[in-house]
DNA sequence: ATGAATTTGTACGTATGTATA
DNA sequence: TTATACATACGTACAAATTCA
């Protein structure tokens, strides 16, 4: 064991939160190179596979690129999904809670069964609260997404006596529970409205929309939230930048 | 070498799609758990390690989760096709090329006016690489998408004799100029396929589809690459996992 | 409640392949 | 061609979480 690191947690995530920092920092800047596998090793005094584990964790979130035979390179300093899923442009489709405020048309308990269940990836009985509205964005007279949301029995309470959701749900999801969401899996296919959802988005049948869905995960696995948005393309557009560097440099 | 196995790719590539395969031919239901990692270092003869990353595939996908002591457990086949794509890092977009090839069927020299500079958004009268064709993941005989390219003319020297497309193009451009691709800028919305595309993506004209468009700018923020996909939704589903912390905690 | 068995996670060593400069 | 640096792949061992007798 390397005096440096202790053995509270695993190796490699030490060695990503030390690269991060000094990515941070500016030792690392962006467009440089960082030191090679074989320099990191005999640094924090670990085998090669745990280095590479660590810079794979960097790799993983656009933090760095790796080429071969030339190096790896810093892309970009901090990249937390939090950050990303929350602080973002308005015509991120990242960040609506933000700006964007959802109102409740029907609330309802319902039973999970074939093609929902199937949908969401869980077997069929489970308990939900349904809910589903419109959203708008704040100021703004028409509404911008059609949404609808499936809430565990477990966490249900709280969206009790919320009319107007202004936050984000699975924000107050962790609140509640005191317990971390450990991850999001999110899905876009192109749709065209139906004439009962053209009328509530006052916009033509067959109007072309995105739809997509969020699946929230605790970290045992289980499915706490399940989200549909739909959003016309006329009002909406989903645009993001991909592990952008410092504007300017 | 494992007989089933050949050297044109990866093991860990060839096992992660054949798992993939059988979970989307329900041998691996959703909701049951694979066979264990030492099951399947004797089903495919490779060492735990190469079919650990098979399995890190999927989990970076959101195909499967695993838990110690457990096992690893199927979350979503994802439509019958192999069709995800995390559209967050750059990363993605290797891994995404990788596992794909771009047939090219035309290439020409144009010059961008009026509409397509404004999409673009850049002034008109530039002179660009215009390159289109169909793109296959590998193995497959239907195309999953028609891809179109503007390269500046500055670049336009990488495609030369080029037929078929392997690699991240913006990789290529990297390399020829030496000189990092600074931001991507990506957009998606749904369209529906002309009477042409869908003749040559063999579906019926009408078809639902996401267009996704790219813009790859140098860190002096020109356009280097533009690159349109259209992607019909019955063999492509966009998503994306957004995952809080690290695996296994 | 305890302990053994199971299963994934972490970590080390070593060797060879491949893209780049 | 040679050297460099990351990528793939084998082996081994032990840790940690879960399950079940």
């Amino acid at each position: 064991m390397p005096p440096h690191l202790d053995r509270a947690s695993p190796l490699y995530l030490q060695i990503a939160h030390k690269l991060e920092q000094r990515i941070r920092d500016d030792i690392y800047p962006i467009g440089t190179l960082l030191p090679t596998e074989a320099e990191l090793v005999s640094a924090f005094q670990v085998s090669r596979y745990t280095v590479r584990q660590a810079i794979d964790q960097l790799k993983r979130n656009g933090t760095v690129t790796a080429r071969k035979g030339v190096g790896t390179m810093v892309n970009t300093k901090g990249n937390d999904w939090r950050t990303r899923f929350r602080g973002q442009s308005r015509h991120d489709l990242f960040d609506f809670s933000r700006d964007s405020e959802l109102h409740f048309q029907t609330k309802t308990e319902v039973i999970a069964r074939q093609e929902i269940a199937h949908e969401m990836g869980i077997t069929t009985g489970r308990a939900f609260t349904y809910a589903a509205g419109l959203r708008y964005f704040k100021g703004e007279d028409l509404p911008f997404c059609w949404n609808e949301v499936y809430l565990d029995e477990s966490v249900a309470e709280v969206l009790q006596g919320v009319d107007v959701l202004r936050k984000a749900l699975f924000h107050m999801v962790e609140s509640y529970t005191g317990e971390r969401i450990a991850s999001i899996h999110q899905e876009l296919s192109p749709v065209q409205l139906t004439a009962d959802l053209a009328g509530k988005l006052m916009l033509p049948t067959g109007s072309l929309a995105l739809r997509m869905t969020r699946r929230y995960l605790s970290s045992r696995g289980r499915l706490l939230e399940y989200a549909i948005q739909t959003l016309p393309a006329e009002r909406f557009s989903y645009r993001t930048v991909l592990s952008a560097g410092e504007p300017g440099t």
